[in-house]
DNA sequence: GCCAACGTTGGC
DNA sequence: GCCAACGTTGGC
């Protein structure tokens, strides 16, 4: 029998809607990924399974970064938030025989001392695959690489430079 | 099926 | 606030 090998991921979120902070304030630490309304990116959570560690990203601030990680608490379910006519994520396209959209739920793992910052991670040392920091990247789930997982949460220990 | 228009994301 | 990137929509 074989184990699936845990796979990481990268999330993003603006700290002002909901930051690292708030997920560990969470009841229980953990809150229901929703709202994600990109095929690649819907494809992409789910891949996700239980156990998987994510990056928790802030976006849309003045310091964008890693803030965090989170680890995958229950893998994809249909996204309540499309079958909702008051939701902002409403999608009159959706049906419950046929959902479009999936959710996940995330428990806290770690806030960083510090995030560690876009500019910081641009100049590191084997990241250059790294999909958050490619040109004109918008996709709020992307896949990491061991490696780059493993670099990321060694900078994260470090003091900024 | 093409593609222009439009809307959104997100760094700067 | 600007604007590049890029996904989606809809006319044809």
């Amino acid at each position: 029998m074989s184990v699936m090998a845990r796979r990481y991921w990268l999330m993003k979120s603006e700290p002002g809607v909901f930051s690292i902070a708030d997920l560990e304030r969470a009841k229980g630490q953990t809150t229901g990924w929703e709202g994600v309304r990109n095929y690649q990116a819907r494809n992409f959570l789910r891949a996700a399974q239980v156990g998987d560690g994510v990056l928790f990203w802030h976006s849309g601030t003045a310091q964008p970064g890693a803030a965090g990680t989170a680890v995958v608490a229950r893998a994809a379910y249909p996204d309540p938030t499309q079958f909702d006519p008051r939701s902002e994520y409403h999608d009159p396209a959706a049906t419950e025989a046929e959902p479009r959209w999936v959710a996940l739920d995330l428990r806290f793992e770690s806030a960083f001392p510090r995030v560690v910052t876009l500019d910081e991670l641009r100049g590191a040392e084997g990241l250059a695959e790294m999909i958050v920091l490619r040109r004109g990247n918008r996709l709020s789930v992307t896949p990491v690489s061991p490696g780059e997982w493993r670099i990321v949460l060694r900078l994260a220990r470090r003091a900024p430079r």
